[in-house]
RNA sequence: GGCCCCGUCGUCUAGCCCGGUUCAGGACGCCGGCCUCUCAAGCCGGAGGUCGCGGGUUCAAAUCCCGCCGGGGCCA
């Protein structure tokens, strides 16, 4: 429980080592919205201390991607690679106190000694070596210039144990844990090492990441006892898992934030769909604004099992929050795909705007997302290519050229095109033919579309126009005459 | 292989701590209906879980205890 008067301070600490992962997404809007429920700190430490793997162009799509969702930190970015100084004292000081030691076991022994324990059935740690040289020998060795690494000198026996604020009580015995490398032999610190020293210098209370990390935690814990910092607590999320139950991964599909928002999905949906895996609401309500969800957010509510990400959810919640867009917001939002296909300029001139604005709410309904807009708009910018199956067959009904052709006319005279001249149009047409209104409609909906779905007849063929609606008809017209309708095919 | 975590409808989950009010509730998906010019949206309804398995405790277990199995993670 959170009794503690002093200020919660969490983080997130990615490495930019690859795009922003959805799951490292989940994790930094758990530690956010538990920041934020305690009026605590949420801040963003880059691990960037792997130096062939770091890359520029991935810090910052991690940087834009946590902006995108609102996942603002409170304080400066903390580079790892800038705080080498600290880690060097920090090491120093448990060389001091023997809490560490060199070790000059080179990569060629070590594996030929684990291949040697695996032979006979022993589970592979490294053997203390280097820990039982005295201080003479280490003081040649590194005199005599052979590289080496420092590794932290494990206590023999006893246990190690922390209460996880997600599952409970988690121990391990310290004979399980070995003499892990702390810094490296080209003078960089471990992950855990590097970890330890940030979280605390950074003043972090609540270490809150990803379950992989559990094995993790024993061996850092041992750090903190070992240069005499306080332990923050620790909350260990549930994996977020493909569709077979394993770590989500690119084989699943995808996986790095930025592909789901070129896809369309708004942040909002997201950060919502998201909060859900491995956490509830407790008034099972699963709609919830980021207010609402910063207020009912509890950590020790979250679920401890891992967690399948299914897209179809979050399409269906993305499809909810495109509805509940204004409109001119969700045009704006649209205007890149649409540039992107010729259609419109980015910005659009006057005219395309006004034309999108019609566009849009004929639309808004049938997106799940922004992307699909590009699909479901593309009779309203381009004459249909050909016609899909259903429309060829249901333009190839008897006396389907003739009703359109007098459609045609009919549709020309009228000195308004509007939604009620359109429809009053097409329907007296229907009765004077003695057909129901759906046998004049479908016809024209395939001819002016090329499909058999879409919004209402009469509001499209309004947004369309007389021109464009009129020379459809007319060319379907054409077409069904010379016989080549089944060539049209989309 | 060693250690650790997890196990309720296909999926996300509520319920489990404080056993009975639950012939296990909600959401996505699926199926059907209504609406309707189609699709979608919306509304209504339905199918879907012997609560991983086995044993025990108890008048009573998804809920407590033990064992097992399965899945996953980390280290290799």
């Amino acid at each position: 429980m959170i009794t503690s008067v002093s200020e919660v301070r969490v983080r997130i600490a990615p490495s930019p080592t690859g795009y922003l992962h959805v799951g490292t997404a989940r994790t930094a809007l758990f530690n956010w919205l538990f920041a934020r429920k305690n009026n605590g700190k949420f801040l963003l430490r880059i691990e960037d201390t792997d130096q062939e793997r770091s890359k520029p162009e991935f810090e910052q799509d991690i940087i834009e991607g946590l902006k995108w969702l609102g996942l603002d930190w409170d304080e400066p970015i903390v580079y790892q690679s800038q705080r080498l100084d600290l880690y060097r004292r920090e090491a120093q000081r448990l060389l001091e106190m023997g809490k560490a030691y060199p070790c000059f076991c080179t990569p060629e022994e070590l594996e030929e000694r684990r291949q040697a324990m695996l032979a006979k059935g022993i589970a592979p740690k490294y053997d203390r070596k280097c820990r039982r040289l005295t201080q003479v020998e280490r003081e040649r060795l590194i005199k005599e210039g052979r590289p080496y690494v420092l590794r932290f000198a494990m206590p023999l026996e006893g246990e190690v144990v922390f209460h996880d604020i997600i599952r409970g009580e988690i121990r391990f015995a310290n004979r399980e844990l070995d003499d892990f490398v702390i810094v490296k032999s080209d003078g960089f610190p471990t992950y855990n090492f590097a970890c330890v020293v940030d979280d605390h210098e950074m003043g972090i209370t609540h270490v809150i990441r990803g379950e992989d990390h559990i094995s993790n935690t024993p061996r850092q814990l041992h750090l903190y006892m070992a240069l005499g910092y306080e332990p923050p607590q620790f909350a260990h999320l549930p994996l977020l898992l493909g569709s077979d139950r394993s770590k989500l991964s690119k084989r699943h599909g995808a996986v790095s934030l930025n592909e789901y928002r070129k896809m369309g999905i708004l942040p909002e949906a997201m950060v919502n769909f998201l909060a859900l895996l491995g956490w509830y609401p407790r008034d099972q309500q699963e709609i919830k604004t980021r207010e609402q969800l910063i207020a009912e957010f509890e950590l020790s509510d979250v679920k401890p099992s891992g967690a399948i990400f299914d897209l179809e959810k979050l399409l269906w919640m993305n499809g909810h929050y495109i509805r509940q867009k204004p409109v001119d917001e969700l045009a704006r939002m649209v205007i890149p795909y649409f540039a992107q296909q010729g259609w419109i300029h980015d910005p659009p001139t006057e005219d395309e705007w006004s034309y999108l604005l019609k566009v849009t709410p004929l639309i808004q309904e049938r997106m799940r997302t922004l992307s699909e807009a590009v699909e479901l708009a593309e009779f309203f910018y381009r004459e249909p290519e050909g016609y899909d199956d259903k429309a060829r067959s249901r333009l190839s009904k008897d006396g389907v050229a003739e009703l359109l052709s007098e459609l045609s006319n009919r549709l020309e005279a009228l000195i308004e095109f509007s939604v009620e001249q359109v429809e009053e149009t097409v329907r007296q047409l229907a009765a004077e033919r003695g057909l129901k209104a759906a046998e004049v409609i479908h016809p024209t909906r395939a001819a002016v579309t090329g499909r058999m779905e879409g919004p209402s007849l009469f509001h499209l063929m309004e947004v369309l126009g007389k021109e464009r609606c009129v020379g459809r008809l007319r060319k379907a017209v054409r077409i069904l005459n010379s016989g080549s309708l089944a060539a049209a095919e989309k």
